[in-house]
DNA sequence: ATAATACATTCTCATATAGGAATATGTAAA
DNA sequence: TTTACATATTCCTATATGAGAATGTATTAT
């Protein structure tokens, strides 16, 4: 089985860092195909299929303004992603009071230490070193 | 050029639904493979395949004891996601407020066209409906 | 030493890419 | 009604994938 499709959701459609950069750039106003050709500097055809992907998910919309197609981010798809990375949230401030603390910790090894060679050298009972 | 590798970044290798399974699981607590293979109901080839590319992109920890390794989320990781997708909040707050307004001003005409026929039909003159 | 347990790796394969090139479609201008 | 402009689609190809099956490796138990 191969890799889900770009346009199974919105996580694999924002995979992409081009898809992205189209979404940065469609935040604040809607524009149209030409303006993201120039400003990302890819190729028009390009754009075009990354504007495809990210319709079919719904993470633009479209309007027609004569001969121009007006693409604009919708913002509300992208909130899934915001919400299930932010269930993490309080796990890296769990880590992040470990690292204080372990920080912390080590400066008083430091200090005791501080004539010790080979500082940064590894230890070989250090369980963090497994590689 | 095919799709960047999904060890490329924390985007592409949480595009894979599996893995954002496993990253749940292991999030509160360390586990070994085994307890992931019962819990999600993979192979567990499959298991240590995904394990293989979320510790590769720093997503997961990982410790030996005895003969099972342990894995654990690291939230970490995780949090460019949530910012990436942050940056966007203002925007779907806007859209909310947007659409919020609309449809009060659609409940003022629903009264106001309380006896009209073919309510649900399509306007020709809705920009709303240019597709 | 041998067996059992827990994982990891390798192999094969069908499939969906992303980009480039060429072409098609749709709209406005002359 | 040609012509120009703006965008979309199609065709092509190399490549990375995820699952399944088989095998390899490391560690503990007997």
């Amino acid at each position: 089985m191969p890799r889900a499709a770009t346009t199974s959701d919105a996580f694999n459609a924002v995979a992409e860092p081009r898809r992205r950069e189209i979404l940065n750039y469609l935040a604040l106003q809607e524009r149209p195909v030409g303006d993201i050709v120039e400003s990302l500097g890819l190729e028009q055809p390009s754009v075009s299929k990354h504007l495809r992907v990210l319709r079919e998910v719904g993470l633009v919309h479209v309007r027609r303004d004569g001969r121009q197609m007006l693409y604009r981010t919708n913002a509300e798809a992208i909130r899934p992603l915001h919400e299930w990375t932010g269930t993490f949230e309080r796990f890296w401030r769990h880590q992040l009071h470990r690292i204080k603390e372990r920080a912390e910790e080590k400066m008083k090894t430091v200090r005791s230490d501080f004539n010790v060679r080979n500082f940064n050298s590894r230890r070989k009972d250090d369980p963090n070193n497994s590689h």
